[in-house]
DNA sequence: AGCTACCTACACAGATCTGTGTAAGCAAGG
DNA sequence: CCTTGCTTACACAGATCTGTGTAGGTAGCT
């Protein structure tokens, strides 16, 4: 793989290029990281500059304007979900041990799709958008991973899973509790039971 | 009950009195209004105080700050929840199409108060609180009705309805389609019948 | 070496926001 | 009647926000 002390780290790619998007990333790494944490109409862009040690001259370089920041953000999130060849009940019932893990590990707060929505408060706003593909894609995930489990009524089942699941991140936020993604998680059991997929023996417990 | 022409409305109350209270509702049912279609942090103390058509002085007579003003919005939105004598079952099922319904009339814009954790992203604020407050309320309503009903594990099942509830909000909200209170309502029903409480029968359809 | 492109520092425009101070008007209450 | 208290209009302080303009430094590229 490595090709030696080349001039240009890739070819055809220039260190400036390089730069400039080692320079992106960086920029959108802090962004992602106060954005999410701190929420979009409480960062200004000034602090962002400050966070990364850039000036906003050059922020303003990478993204025209705070929307544009914002839209990148959340298309980063917008990252493809991992194909896995593990049963597809285990996969499901997962995804909310998942989210309860990040939770616990305090690097959940909310779905920042949602928050998105919520703070930004205009459905027109390409935030909007970004977040509905985005449930959309985790429905068809459930969907195609219940019609892999023979589930009864796989494309009603996958809408529930979807509203278990954001309703386990909302709870966990609001009451501030990790153990409401095992609820979560029980709840899906009980549903996939009820159309009749086998489900995996617990792990633990 | 009318008391005829009285010079006070009410008996001990001064028109003063009275005044103020109109005043102090008009001001809380216009910021409702406001902050809840629009965010918190997207309208200002001016154009509150501009759309009632007083003064933002008069405003700040009334409530300190805006985040008195908060407060006091979220507090209003902390109604009690009616008591039926309907069947447990049925009440329970009747919040889910209760929610589709609100949101179908374009009365629901995601929960107040989850919004407002959102929105606010400080966990010390007393939005927090009540939210928080405001969610164990209706757990518990859950519970109590799920006892009525002898359901199994009617602790571990009002958390299950609790997320189903606020998943189906936020789905709705996020992917503009009243249809998630019917899929939250399907998931419900599902668990009910799971933990043996005997469901109505299905009035239309 | 010299050109080009990016980065920085910094000032600034212009909009917004929360909250206060003040003088004048007006109506209720004693 | 006349005092007291609420309301208004308006100005303003001070903070914050987005976005731009500019001059000068620095490093890649030819």
């Amino acid at each position: 793989m490595a090709k030696g002390q080349e001039k240009t780290a890739q070819v055809g790619v220039t260190t400036r290029e390089a730069a400039s998007e080692a320079m992106r990333d960086r920029i959108l790494a802090t962004t992602d990281r106060l954005f999410y944490r701190q929420g979009i109409r409480a960062v200004g862009v000034d602090t962002v500059a400050a966070e990364i040690g850039i000036s906003k001259r050059t922020l303003y370089n990478y993204f025209p304007s705070k929307d544009a920041l914002v839209v990148a953000y959340l298309e980063r999130r917008f990252a493809p979900i991992p194909i896995s060849d593990r049963p597809p009940a285990e996969q499901i019932l997962d995804a909310y041990d998942r989210v309860g893990s990040l939770f616990a590990a305090d690097a959940l707060r909310g779905c920042p799709f949602v928050n998105a929505v919520t703070e930004l408060a205009d459905p027109a706003h390409d935030a909007a958008k970004i977040a509905f593909a985005f449930k959309e894609r985790r429905r068809l995930w459930f969907r195609d991973l219940l019609l892999a489990a023979k589930a009864k009524d796989a494309d009603g089942l996958a809408g529930q899973l979807c509203v278990l699941l954001d309703g386990a991140i909302i709870q966990m936020l609001v009451r501030n509790d990790a153990g409401l993604a095992e609820v979560a998680r029980d709840a899906a059991s009980t549903l996939l039971k009820a159309a009749g997929v086998k489900l995996p023996a617990r792990r633990r417990r």
